[in-house]
DNA sequence: TTGTTGATTGGACAATGTCCAATATACCGC
DNA sequence: GCGGTATATTGGACATTGTCCAATCAACAA
């Protein structure tokens, strides 16, 4: 239940998966990229603005919102759904999905069991769909035990 | 692939549902409800408080917030997942899926196969769902067809 | 090294959602 | 039907999140 630990990309990597997208590798994207990782787990823009601010890093909040951006464009960095509000970024490129728990409010990685998108088919009436999101709201293991734990 | 009408609950209906949660049939949660039952689809708080001023009826903003709460815990209203924003709502309990349209920037619901929560299960490692929310993301039929037309 | 093009900056702004205390109302028992 | 009481509504202030813009800066190709 551990969390994958994301791959730490070499620049070379980071830049080559930009410049796929006519992209350059620019000082702040390479900051905004490493401290989603460093963060870990799933991080507004504004908390990685506030901890590169913290690590004495100055970029200005509007980069941060774009290099998110770019980033997720350019592959390296994902959205994780999780309902309406602000958006949440993780750093990595494993297809997975998310737990929301009711309890602990926390969000959960969830592996895809297939890995890699679209994990889900969609009846072709509808459309064609690249990729296939799912939110789990529940419980999470830990709450649980927590649960049966006060129970007895 | 019309959209399903959604069910048309009379007072006595609605009363229960919410009196099942110890809340009150009131006015606004009345007019809340049937305004987005009306205006069909996919609507946030706003939208439907706009709508309702448009026709005449004084609600405050809060209250919107508030009823459509009330209403989605009462299980007569449900939440679209959509991704990060604005939280959207439809009227109806039928559990179903959406499908975000890349191109028209739509949102199309997708019959859920079982229909009713949870539809897909979670390994008991990671704790307990309660229900799966699929975002499919890709391209909507209308807009499949349109880029065929074009293609031509 | 230099020029060109794309990126960053910072401040102003819009949109969305939440908090509060005062007031109004649904609904229970009579 | 008539209060009494717990619940709901009100409206304004506020925090948070994200976007827009023109001026400046920096990546990278030649």
């Amino acid at each position: 239940m551990d969390a994958p630990r994301p791959e730490r990309l070499t620049d070379a990597a980071l830049a080559d998966a930009l410049r796929r997208g006519g992209l350059r590798l620019t000082r702040p994207r390479r900051a905004v990229h490493a401290a989603l990782r460093d963060l870990g787990g799933h991080r507004s823009a504004d908390e990685v603005h506030a901890a590169l601010a913290a690590a004495g890093t100055r970029v200005s909040r509007m980069t941060v919102y774009n290099a998110l951006a770019d980033l997720l464009r350019a592959g390296v960095v994902q959205r994780a759904d999780a309902g309406p509000g602000r958006a949440l970024f993780e750093a990595g490129a494993a297809w997975h999905h998310h737990l929301l728990c009711r309890t602990c409010g926390g969000i959960e990685d969830v592996p895809c069991v297939r890995g890699r998108r679209p994990c889900l088919s969609l009846p072709a009436a509808f459309g064609r769909a690249e990729e296939a999101q799912v939110i789990f709201r529940g419980v999470c293991r830990r709450c649980l035990e927590g649960e049966r734990r006060k129970r007895r």
